[in-house]
RNA sequence: GCCCCCGUGGCGAAAUGGUAGACGCUGCGGACUUAAAAUCCGCCGCCGCAAGGCAUGUGGGUUCGAUUCCCACCGGGGGCACCA
């Protein structure tokens, strides 16, 4: 890039160029002239079915195809942006220009994910509110943006910040919070569960018709308000959970699952994170999990997306099993959760969370005749466990994933009966059960889990195998005897049969079974002697959905004097941040895992202490002082493209339906949603997820018509750089770096390069601003889109650059005189061989625009135009096409020639070209002659040669005579007008 | 450890069972020019004077024919990770 702005600058001065050349300096004069029109003219406005939003020409949408599409919008960060975010918003505004040529009613806008921590350390630093130094980034990403050319419908856009969509935002929080799941409902499409109402469900514990859950025999109104306020939390989609969060002291705030890393740290800060059991808002996604696995069908979608989902909630069929335990309170009830109830016999000890509940009633005593191991040198129970939960409490998920494999635990001194077989087990303690799947408790069979099997060699516990491998496989059982389990599927059942049964009395046998039908049996077993169920478990948790951070949504909940919950009234809506004296977050030192969070909102005493009236008359009552995570804002932000104006609705539903609605578009399937939605793939499982979640709760609530919120979504690619360090391994300038031969030398010294992401402190960031300044918008919208499949990463490479911008001079030169600006195309009819080219030009391009390949799309007009160029005047009949072609790409250069060659109108929504089916395919095509695979000749042929007289042709050529040594060939394949394939005889 | 994706010239890449390297960058040669830039024309996978041979990470397989399909391995990237 270094040279090359030098050149362009210093030539301009010293010789004059062409006055009416194609360069930067026209480039960037043509560029604002359009960017203008556009923006004058409402050039880009999508048309609702009603309402104010018409399109450019003052009509609704009618009955014109709706098109969707929009890219993952971006978080305004004070930084701006480098050539490698634009990609997605290039390829969006291509496929968008390119819909709106086919007549189609695009809706194409741009909105900002604006709550979040950067923007509140920012404000921090500063002293200024987030929301101006936000507002201010957001103004500076508009400016870069809109110099790109993007055809937003600029009426469009919204932050999520917006006091007027907050309020939506808080409003959808109160509908999921209003709401409950009733697995067993039969919605209206065929599936099974649905969200509904909350006052369905009071109705129906009213009435009696369904059962209170911890009060079975009371009547609902005999409960105290309290009571009724938990028995509801449990059943809400939005509650406020007590179990164990991810607590980070660095970050000063809770976190979700999926903001949490594999080494158990934040992805944000990468702190510690520990597990603290702690108040706060959750949502009950797990309700929804089989549906979030289930519909990922309809959607055309990444396999690996899909993939990454399906892993992500972790859908897992087996049984949930009843054992009873004695404890110090008497008779207890211990359920367990396995995938394998077959190996029910082999299981030989339990073992439960050290957060388990049924640790609460352990004896006083260890038991006698019980290893020293199985103490760990404690003098009785209570203290083991309480020493024991102390310490895993505060133990990182680092360090859990670090000791994976080296089981730690402890005897309860508790006993579970085995309910077939009547066997007293002992119950352990150990952190490798983790309270937040299945049940926190399980029945261990060390002959068939590794990590059971571990357990029992190191505590001296039996191991039986239930499960022998198949009759004829290698492996007999004997091999794992005494060195490891047998965890496979593959195998018969074994040591798996009783006379008389704990529970029922009966005899069962197991043994011979196949494992599948073992399981089918012993399932059916369990349900009959009700100790027992066929249950579906989840890797996904519920949503931890609160976080103690000022740059966020308000909760609209406030507590009265019982602290109980309630929601603020939607007319009240929405609730707003209040100033205080400081936004930033209590952070801790981030190992200190005893500290507690502490949010910023509750800072300002005056905002938190209230007196509303919620209907019943003003009454004092205290706010929630957390606020809702960053995601909150993105989950639904796509629907209010439809109208972020609109104050009565979130989205109006003859709107949503035109837009969203699930047959809105051939293109959207069964599923409705977006048409084409782009963005990074490190959203795969968190945004993607989330709002997948909102959308479905949505619909089951009857808000929306949709069950998916994005039908069709395209990951693209990232754009990686180069990077140089020197000797001492410094970055250095990397636009001033030198390759000689295959080294690289920054001011006379060797450097090393580095290949990764663009950055600052890498010094080889290169921005838009750059690439408007040497090139022009359309030449870096060109480039971008030219180097490479979308979906795939790729280095930039500014050199590269000059041979986009090289193309569109030349097409400007075929158009217009550089010396005089005149116009010089002609009238004349275009020869046969440029008609065939035009024609299979645009045929080439169209199937490449539909699959989004512009790179090949740009390839196929580069040809077209090089032999343009070839030919002694340029057809107006033969440019114009390709100048529409282009303009997806390359609009403002498009639109200038379009305008030259005499069009009044723009061309963003001229006709795409169409071909003409007779000017289709080639004159001759060269067949080629195999033999044995090897090409040995070339014959010129009629595409609709006769197959038969093609292999004539091609047995008569000398080469193959000459292989083929005078005998007959033993077989000879033609796939004419291709290809013939001749096997000489042996 | 388990799962997924990707390996093609000096570089970005085309071709998804049928002429490997379209298009672009770089490089080389030529025209124009006093000269240079820009522009235009041509060449450009490797070995070989040539005929020809070898080439899509490596090895095998299927096929008349494999960059493309199958198996194993090597290298790079990503996801998950004590999930019962």
């Amino acid at each position: 890039m270094h040279s090359n702005e030098n050149s362009t600058a210093s030539h301009a001065e010293a010789i004059e160029e062409p006055q009416f050349r194609y360069n930067a300096d026209m480039a960037q004069l043509i560029e604002e002239k359009w960017q203008k029109t556009w923006e004058g003219q409402g050039t880009f406005w999508a048309a609702n079915v009603g309402g104010d939003l018409v399109d450019g020409a003052g009509k609704h949408a009618d009955k014109r195809d709706p098109y969707f599409v929009i890219d993952m919008f971006p978080y305004p960060s004070g930084k701006g942006l480098h050539v490698g975010h634009p990609l997605g918003y290039i390829a969006t505004d291509v496929v968008s220009r390119y819909h709106r040529m086919k007549g189609e009613n695009v809706l194409h806008a741009m909105g900002y994910d604006a709550f979040g921590l950067p923007a509140e350390q920012y404000a921090v630093q500063t002293g200024q509110h987030p929301r101006i130094t936000t507002e201010q980034n957001i103004a500076n990403m508009r400016r870069q943006l809109h110099r790109m050319g993007l055809s937003f419908d600029d009426r469009r856009s919204f932050a999520t910040i917006d006091p007027g969509y907050v309020r939506w935002t808080q409003w959808i929080f109160s509908r999921i919070y209003d709401s409950w799941y009733d697995p067993e409902f039969k919605r209206e499409d065929g599936g099974v569960g649905s969200a509904r109402p909350i006052s369905e469900l009071i109705e129906a514990f009213s009435t009696g018709s369904k059962q209170i859950p911890g009060h079975d025999h009371e009547s609902w109104e005999a409960l105290s308000a309290a009571e009724q306020s938990e028995v509801l939390n449990d059943f809400r989609l939005a509650y406020i959970s007590k179990s164990p969060v991810n607590w980070c002291p660095g970050l000063g705030t809770v976190l979700a699952n999926e903001e949490v890393t594999a080494e158990g740290r934040s992805e944000r800060g990468n702190f510690p994170v520990f597990q603290r059991e702690l108040k706060q808002w959750s949502m009950r996604i797990t309700a929804y999990g089989h549906r979030l696995i289930n519909d990922l069908d309809e959607l055309d979608w990444p396999e690996k997306v899909k993939l990454m989902q399906r892993n992500w909630i972790g859908e897992s069929h087996g049984a949930s099993v009843h054992f009873s335990v004695e404890t110090a309170d008497g008779e207890k009830d211990m359920e367990v959760y396995t995938t394998r109830p077959d190996t029910l016999f082999g299981t030989t000890f339990a073992v439960v969370s050290p957060e388990h509940r049924l640790l609460d009633a352990i004896p006083e005593q260890w038991p006698a005749d019980i290893p020293e191991s199985w103490k760990g040198g404690y003098a009785n129970p209570r203290e083991a466990v309480k020493e024991y939960r102390r310490a895993s409490e505060s133990k990182t998920a680092k360090d859990r994933v670090d000791e994976a494999g080296e089981k730690t635990g402890l005897f309860t001194g508790l006993y579970a009966t085995n309910p077939i077989t009547g066997a007293k087990l002992p119950v352990f303690t150990a952190d490798y059960v983790l309270m937040g799947y299945g049940t926190g408790a399980i029945m261990a069979v060390p002959g068939g889990d590794q990590r059971d099997y571990d357990f029992a060699v190191k505590y001296g516990l039996p191991v039986i195998y239930t499960v022998k491998p198949l009759e004829g496989a290698e492996e007999k059982l004997e091999s794992y005897e005494g060195t490891a389990p047998f965890v496979s599927h593959d195998g018969i059942v074994i040591n798996s049969s009783v006379e008389h049964t704990k529970v029922l009395g009966d005899a069962l046998s197991l043994d011979g079974l196949r494992v599948d039908a073992a399981i089918a049996k012993v399932t059916q077993w369990l349900e009959e002697a009700k100790v027992g169920t066929g249950k579906t478990s989840y890797r996904l948790r519920d949503w931890l959905f609160s976080r103690q951070r000022y740059w966020g949504e308000p909760f609209p909940v406030v507590y009265d004097e019982e602290g109980l919950p309630h929601l603020i009234p939607d007319d009240q809506l929405p609730v707003n941040l209040p100033e205080v004296p400081d936004y930033s977050p209590k952070t801790y030192d981030p190992n200190n895992a005893d500290s507690n969070p502490e949010a910023p909102l509750s800072r300002n005493d005056d905002w938190v202490e209230v007196t509303l009236d919620l209907g019943d008359g003003p009454r004092k009552y205290h706010r929630d002082t957390n606020t809702m995570p960053n995601w909150a804002g993105s989950c639904w932000y796509y629907m209010r493209y439809i109208d972020p104006a609109d104050q009565q609705h979130m989205v109006e539903s003859n709107e949503f339906d035109y837009w969203l609605g699930p047959q809105h578009n051939d293109t959207a399937g069964t599923s409705g949603g977006v048409d084409l939605y782009v963005g990074g793939v490190e959203h795969a499982v968190l945004h993607l997820l989330y709002s997948r979640f909102w959308h479905k709760v949505l619909y089951d609530l009857g808000f929306v018509s949709s069950k998916e919120p994005f039908h069709k979504l395209f990951n693209q690619g990232m754009i990686q750089a180069y990077a140089y360090t020197d000797e001492r391994g410094q970055y250095v300038p990397a636009a001033e770096v030198e390759e000689k031969d295959g080294g690289f030398i920054y001011e006379g010294e060797k450097v090393n390069r580095e290949f990764g992401k663009m950055g600052k402190s890498l010094k080889n960031i290169i921005t838009p601003d750059d690439m408007y300044d040497t090139y022009g918008a359309d030449t870096f919208r060109l480039y971008e889109m030219s180097m490479g499949p979308l979906a795939e990463s790729r280095p930039w490479n500014t050199r590269n650059v000059i041979g986009g911008m090289r193309f569109l001079q030349r097409l400007w030169r075929n158009v217009i005189d550089e010396g005089s600006g005149e116009l010089v195309v002609s009238d004349d009819v275009p020869d046969e061989k440029t008609l065939k080219l035009l024609n299979n030009t645009i045929h080439d391009v169209t199937e490449e625009m539909e699959a989004m390949r512009p790179n090949t799309a740009i390839s196929k007009l580069i040809v077209l135009n090089n032999h343009l160029t070839s030919l002694p005047s340029v057809p107006r009949s033969v440019v114009e096409p390709l100048i529409l072609m282009l303009a997806p790409v390359a609009p403002h250069i498009s639109e200038e020639l379009w305008a030259k060659l005499g069009h009044e109108d723009s061309l963003a929504h001229a006709d795409w070209p169409r071909y003409d089916e007779q000017y289709l395919g080639q004159d001759t095509v060269t067949a080629v002659v195999q033999v044995k695979g090897k090409i040995r000749g070339k014959l010129e042929v009629s595409p609709d040669i006769d197959p038969k007289e093609l292999e004539t042709l091609a047995l008569a050529l000398p080469a193959v005579q000459e292989r083929l040594g005078g005998k007959p060939p033993r077989k000879v394949i033609v796939k004419a007008p291709r290809i013939v394939s001749v096997v000489p005889g042996v």
